[in-house]
DNA sequence: GTCTATACACCGATAGAC
DNA sequence: GTCTATCGGTGTATAGAC
């Protein structure tokens, strides 16, 4: 019994390993760069020993895919809890928390965000996560006094966009980053209760 | 002399042959499956042939970057040249044109705006019409009134987000893409000259 | 649990025959 | 210009020694 779990606590333990050696391959190589050979050297193993412990490199990069969402989910509570509560302040340290996720690892946004791995697609378990922070999101921007679902598509696209130019023309930089602020005061002048200007008629 | 045109044509055709079948390729099976010997496949020849016609996979690739660009060049000059020439007009349908191009070719669009190909970098001479439209663009936002370089990388980070959000999760839509009248309206309103606040109080 | 060894089906790329 | 043959690389898988 008592047998059972140090084997199981072991092999979770050389999993941890295996992950980390994985983050530092793909962050140095690039994440399409992953080879099961190159991991193994890294931990000190033959390439087919891993396969003791993930099923495929699919499942490798499934594993990582389901530590990033968490680790962001995590980010974004920190956040909320971290100052003030105004909604407009919590919306502003979650949207700071979020680019400053998305600009540290290039590499880690790219597995979260784009599809770009041949055949890859995250398990549904890895994937709640960012669907609960979604919902979590559209409830921050209601609190602001953004109602309109189209709004909420909006918002998404402004910090998916800021991070795209960020990390496509200046990765690791702050040009994009620095515009994060002005860029809400832009969205919650034209969207929040109060603000909104229905119609659309030019003249 | 005749005959050394002649093979050249002859060349450029097979050329345009491998190209055309390679955009099949990869909108079928995705940017990064792109293979020498499925492409070779295509057009009737053994892989190694086509080290006749490009020198590795990257020229391919870099021919196909090149191709798109000029593509989407052109539509911005058609898209300004073919209705009213007030500079919002104009803008809102470059706009449109720029969108279309996007989501119309998803892979065209990961191919030119993502770097996901290990390896890959364009040449000069391809990247080129890409610095074109940019210059471009910064003079169409001019002209609607709109002079702050941090206002451009507001507006190229806006439609970067709505192309990253409609292509990752809803290839082939609409959702994200119907913001963009809406969108355009809340950049203008908040950076175009005479609108724009400045200093940024709460309050 | 990890090793060696071997295998399969792919991949990009090169050399050289015709 | 296209072929065959070949190279070193890849993910994946199995068998068997220790």
């Amino acid at each position: 019994m008592a047998n059972r779990d140090r084997r199981a606590e072991r092999a979770e333990a050389t999993r941890r390993e295996i992950l980390d050696a994985a983050w530092a391959l793909v962050r140095k190589e690039g994440l399409a760069s992953l080879t099961m050979r190159d991991l193994g050297a890294r931990v000190g193993m033959k390439a087919q020993s891993l396969y003791g412990y993930f099923p495929s490199k699919h499942a490798i990069y499934d594993a990582m895919f389901g530590e990033a969402n968490r680790e962001l989910v995590a980010r974004w509570k920190a956040a909320a809890a971290a100052g003030p509560q105004d909604p407009v302040a919590v919306l502003r340290r979650r949207t700071s928390a979020f680019l400053q996720f998305c600009v540290e690892d290039p590499v880690r946004h790219q597995l979260l965000f784009q599809r770009t791995i041949p055949g890859f697609e995250p398990t549904p378990e890895s994937y709640a996560p960012a669907l609960a922070g979604l919902a979590d999101l559209h409830q921050r921007l209601r609190a602001c006094g953004v109602d309109d679902p189209r709004a909420w598509d909006v918002w998404t696209a402004l910090l998916a966009g800021l991070v795209a130019q960020q990390n496509a023309n200046e990765p690791g930089g702050d040009r994009w980053l620095r515009l994060a602020d002005d860029t809400t005061d832009m969205f919650l002048a034209h969207w929040a209760r109060g603000t909104r200007r229905e119609g659309n008629d030019p003249s």
